[in-house]
Parts: structure tokens; C-alpha cells; sequence
DNA sequence: GTATTATATATGTACGTACGAATTTAGGGG
DNA sequence: CCCCTAAATTCGTACGTACATATATAATAC
């Protein structure tokens, strides 16, 4: 520290004469004699100090005149200061992207951070032009929601680029499996699981599920789902394990339907989320199947849909949402600040129960 | 020209050599000693030259190295060229916000325009801070939906110098009528009229209102129910023309009631929004009033509130939402391309009539 | 008092030297 | 062939000088 050169010295000097206004913006400061004489050391070394300054934009050089302290140097700490967070999420109206981008917004907001959004529509093409636009804007971190994370994306090469890069990344969610970054999302084997033995402890013993195949949310619910069944020892039918993709989500009543007329049906359904249940009661409502008086659902994300039905309000597990995205602003603001690598925040699935869950036994009851 | 000092000569043959990529990204570029040979003069003028590359990013020295072009510089010229839309909105997550937000994404993306988010929670403070930062963070241009827009904004002085500087700015919703700002906006006037012409259509004639006080849509739709009336030669009850402003908002329900158990009611009511026409209804229903039966109402912006009321489905005037976002963004888009001044956008309101309206006449039917 | 001019002052350009510090390269020893 | 060391290379710091150019100030002429 104390062999530091002569020319960072002055600067340093220099500098906090500055900020603390003792050279005041706008006035003169010493002329390059006059500050040789006060730190003995020859004109070229003030020359070097000084010019760093210019550079930062403390100070003005005007030939002939002086040097200047400089009025812009405060704004441009201001903007330069200022931190941007890019946000890339597959949606932005639908559903609980409101609230999470909204957590988002309130977290940075807090800290003086800027936030930049961009959404994907579920789509890799886009998710590309997204990551691309982000990193031209020099963002200082950013929050991804992967799109399509259960399969192959060809945007991984970005990620990589991007996590050798001291820019950080964090995903919401779901992560890719083939990376390993960090992320902050609910704990989706559990939830499925605690889904499925809700309706076990109810008294079913079939039990059906409708998940997501192309995202890594789906893909664990539908893991937690079988685990479930597996430690109550209880068996599955494959007819009754519905998977779709996001281009077939208009498709899906139709598909209900065909399921709905092939035969015998499970006494109560897994559902990916409070869309598809709503989707799945309507239809089975249309077929004059009760919920949950036949058939049991639990759905997941206990969104508006939970209480929108006028029949039936959904059990469902709950999403954390707001907190979700004050989880992954919090992590990233704080990554920014410390250069610190992040560490995953897994949240605890809760249930709420509501109406749409029955216990067989009081079905049976009445059949009986 | 010719007379050009030696340093500035031999940095533009530098930039010159690393543009056309005679020394190509990554490599070393000669010595100074050799630069020295190379132009004949002091290592002093050659270190000139090579300290502003560096400090304009195309150079990277290394001491006991070399000096290397930096592969930096490309990437910064391009985060410059891309261009970003500021938008600041009252809410995110709630109402018909995601959807507006979503339009202008959706349109912003389609011209390759990032956008930066910010949101106000409807106050002012927090207004000013957005601002404050959009500015500092050199947008290419605003969208902004007013923060309280019917009282006197303290921000305003921040508007006027903005519409002095060359950024677009373009409000949403509503404007601020001090100002003469463009906008783009549904017609609220008429959108108010409508709702009430509606009712007057249906036979009522005692019809009452409940609308927001502190922003401009709510006053418009104020004095389109207003016009409505007048132009009907109709008179209204004072009782039952009924303000809330944005804090107040949680007490709402509380107000109702006092005011349901006042007395004579209208045989209909206008509701500021969806949201303000559940609260009522829910209130209604709590006090064995049926709607549409005894009590009709028609709301406004036909939000998904509007469907999931169970009893009944609303009546509600259609609010552009997306398409209200894609032409604010359309517009700042054009402006900032082509630097004309905005010219204001208009949408017409249009009725979606539903459950929540009935005529008079069968209500008298049945009474009779 | 004002306009012009000379002088002083300030920064700009450009040369030179010397030695320090970091890195690469070449050479030598095992 | 590998490891260590010494030398060479390259940039960093720091001193010096000289003169150019732009600006401010003081002196001068009107």
C-alpha cells in the first residue's frame, strides 16, 4: 500500500478533493506548476495523474485555461452506478408470471436496480434473441425462466458462455439439467409428491395425472407423483398418465375427452396446474362427472383458477410466487454486489385444501 | 490536417489496422521499441497513442506482455446501437397490467427494442425515482401510465423537461390534463356514456355510480355517466354517486354496506371497473339483494373478474388491453425511428353484454 | 473608457534518459 | 525430458528539457 506510485497517490488525492468538494464543480483547480511544487514530483507525473481523471470524467482540460472539475462526472456516476437486471421469462401475462415478475420488480426496485424484461412465448428461437439482446445491453446479472427445460435446448452454449462470464445467472423455476446453475424455485418432486399422498390419504388407490412433458416443473411433479405411489405401494395404469406439450395445450380438452370415454376411470386426478384441473372439471362436469363427489382433483400453483370455478374450489399446492421473485431479485442483487457465486433456494411445497378432494370412504359410504 | 500531432496520426493508422483486422482480435500488436522504429519517433508519442486505444477500448495492455487488441470493443459498439423503451405503469401483477405490458413486449420485440420496466404502486414518490432512473439510464423513449392522474402531480416539471429533450414519451390510460401530452387511451367519456345508456336502454332511471376519484379514467367515466343522464333528462342522487380514491380502496366494501343500509336504492349501478363491480355484487348478495333481478350492474374492462363471479357474469364495456399496448409501443417505436412528434390514439369503447343487466320492464312484470 | 497588443500563464506536443516490474524466452543442470 | 534460473523483452513509473498553442491578463495606444 505504501509503495503505491506517485501518480496514484495524486489521483487518489485529487479525487477525494473532489467529492468532497473542496475543489467545488465547475472552478479551477492548482495549474500543473503549482501542483508540482505542492507534491514534488516533476510535470509529467501530475500530467499522468490528472489525465486519469479526464478519463473518469472528474475533469476538464482546457488548453490555455486551466483544469476544470467537471459538473458532468455526478450524473454519469449516477448512470454507470446504476445496475440493470434482465429478466427472460416464457410468459408475461398468463397466469403466476404477473406476481413473480412483479416480486421481481418490488425487490430490485428496493435496491435501485433496473429491470429489463424480456419473454420467450415458450419458445428456444426466442429465448435466443432474448439472451442475445441482454447480453448487448450489458446487463449486470440475469434471472432466467428456461424455456422448454425438459428438453434438449440449443441455447445451452449461451449459458455456458455466459457462466464463464462474471455476469450472474440465476434461474426461476426450473434449471436445465445439463448446466449446473444456480436457481431458485419450489420444490416440484415434493409438491407432486404431497399432491398425489393427500389423495392417498383420502382413500384413493387410482390415481391419474396430467403433467407437462416439455418442462422440468412437469417432469417432477410427475416424479414425486410415481414416488408417492411407490412408497404406498400402490400401482399405476399408463392410460391415466397424461402427458402433454406446449403446442398441444389447445388440444388437451379434446384428449381429456377421449380418455374420459375409454372405460374405467381412476377415482381422483393429479393435475400439472389450476389450468388443466379447471380444464379437466369442466369436461368432466360436461360427462356428469362430479368433483370431487366422483372424482378427486389436486391440482398445483393455487392461482385465481383455485377459486374461479363456480362449482368447486381447487385444493391445490401452493406456489410462492411474489416470493419466488424476491428470492431470485435477492440473490442476484446480492451476487452483483459481492461478486459471490449463488447458491440455489429450494422452496417448501404447502398444500391448501379446498373442495375439489373428497375421502373415498364417504363415497363408498353413499353406495353403499 | 496535415499538421495533425504525431500521436493522433499514428492512433488513427492503429484503429485503422485493428478495424480492417491487420492485427486481428486477441493478437499482440508490435512493441512499442518496434512502433518507435516503425514511426520514427520517442516511445513517449508512441505510448500516447496506445493509452487513448486502450481508454477507447480497442487495446488491452499487459505488462512484460505486449499490448493486444481487445475482442471488447465490438461487442460495445453493438450494445449501443440497440435501442430501449422505458415503461413505467401504476401496478404489474394486477388487473388488466400484465396484458397491457405483455402488448407492448410483444411489439418492442417484434422491432428489436428492449424493454425497461418500472412500476409505482400509484405513488408519486415512487414516480418521481422511476422517472429519475429511466432518465439516468438514457432511454430512447417513455410509456407511461399516470400515477394518480386527477390530482396535481408533483412530478410534472420532471414531464415538461422530458418533452423538451428529444426522448419520445407517450402516456397510457390516461394523461395529465395540465400537460398536453399524447396518449393513448380507450375513451373513457364514452366509454362511461355507453355503460349508462345501456341501463337507461333497459328501463332504469334511478342509476347510480361508483367510481375513482385520484385518476383521470375515473372522472371521465364519471362525466360520461353524467352526459348519459343529462342527455336522457334524467336527474341522480348525490348518495349514490360514490368516490374512492387508491388508498381507500380497502375500506370500499365497508362503504357499500353503510350505504346499501341507507335507505332507497337505484334500480342500477355503474361500476369504475370490474374489480369495484364483484365488491358489490359480493355485498349485494350479502344482503339478500339479487343482481341482475333487483339490482342491475355494468362494469367496466372486461377482466377475467368479469367471468368469475359464480352467481352471475358481468356486463362489462371492453378495454383494448394488449392492443392498447401494442399501439403505445408502436408509436414510441415510430417516433424514436423517425424523430416526428406522436399523435395521439383514441379507442372506442365497446359493450360486452352479459348476465349482470336486465331490463326494468320484466322486473315490473314480475312484480305486478 | 475601449480596443489593441504584448506578456504571462496554462495546457499540448515531443524529445530524451533511467530504472522498476512483470512476463517470456533461452539456457543450463539434473 | 523436465525443472530451475538467468537474460531478454515489454510495459510501468519517473525524472528531465524544449517549444507550441490556447487563453487570460496587463500594458499600451487611441
Amino acid at each position: 500500500m505504501l509503495n503505491e506510485p506517485k501518480y496514484i497517490i495524486i489521483k487518489k488525492n485529487l479525487q477525494l478533493k473532489i467529492e468532497n468538494q473542496d475543489y467545488s464543480l465547475g472552478t479551477k483547480i492548482p495549474s500543473e506548476a503549482e501542483l508540482r511544487q505542492e507534491y514534488d514530483v516533476s510535470r509529467h507525473t501530475i500530467r499522468q495523474a490528472i489525465s486519469e481523471l479526464v478519463n473518469d470524467g472528474y475533469l476538464v482540460k482546457q488548453q490555455g485555461s486551466g483544469t476544470f472539475v467537471s459538473d458532468y462526472y455526478k450524473t454519469r456516476q449516477i448512470g454507470n452506478g446504476k445496475k440493470t437486471i434482465g429478466v427472460i421469462t416464457t410468459y408475461l401475462s398468463d397466469y403466476i408470471f404477473p406476481s413473480i415478475i412483479r416480486g421481481i420488480e418490488e425487490e430490485l426496485s428496493k435496491h435501485d436496480y433496473s429491470l429489463m424484461l424480456s419473454s420467450t412465448r415458450n419458445n428456444v428461437e426466442n429465448e435466443k434473441r432474448s439472451l442475445e439482446s441482454m447480453m448487448a445491453q450489458n446487463v449486470d446479472g440475469l434471472i432466467v425462466e428456461p424455456t422448454k427445460s425438459n428438453l434438449m435446448n440449443p441455447n445451452l452454449n449461451y449459458y455456458l458462455s455466459l457462466s464463464e462470464k462474471p455476469t450472474p445467472l440465476i434461474m426461476l423455476n426450473a434449471s436445465y439439467e445439463e448446466l449446473d446453475l444456480p436457481f431458485v424455485a419450489l420444490d416440484d418432486v415434493k409438491a407432486g409428491k404431497m399432491a398425489t399422498e393427500h389423495l392417498i390419504d383420502l382413500g384413493h388407490t387410482d390415481i391419474g395425472i396430467i403433467t407437462k412433458s416439455d418442462d422440468l416443473q412437469g417432469k417432477n411433479r410427475l416424479k414425486g407423483y410415481l414416488k408417492a405411489l411407490y412408497d404406498a405401494k400402490l400401482t399405476f395404469s399408463n392410460e391415466f398418465i397424461m402427458r402433454y406439450d406446449t403446442e398441444a395445450k389447445n388440444d388437451l380438452p379434446s384428449l381429456i375427452r377421449i380418455m374420459l370415454e375409454s372405460g374405467q376411470l381412476p377415482t381422483a386426478f393429479v393435475c400439472y396446474n389450476d389450468e388443466i384441473a379447471v380444464m379437466l372439471i369442466k369436461e368432466l362436469n360436461d360427462k356428469g362427472i362430479s368433483c370431487p363427489d366422483d372424482i378427486s382433483v389436486v391440482s398445483h400453483d393455487n392461482s385465481f383458477y383455485s377459486t374461479t370455478l363456480p362449482s368447486v374450489k381447487l385444493t391445490s399446492i401452493e406456489h410462492p410466487k411474489e416470493k419466488l421473485g424476491i428470492q431470485a431479485a435477492r440473490s442476484i442483487v446480492q451476487a452483483v454486489e459481492n461478486r459471490e457465486p449463488i447458491t440455489s433456494y429450494i422452496f417448501d411445497p404447502e398444500l391448501i385444501i379446498r373442495e375439489s378432494t373428497k375421502a373415498i370412504a364417504e363415497k363408498d359410504e353413499i353406495e353403499i
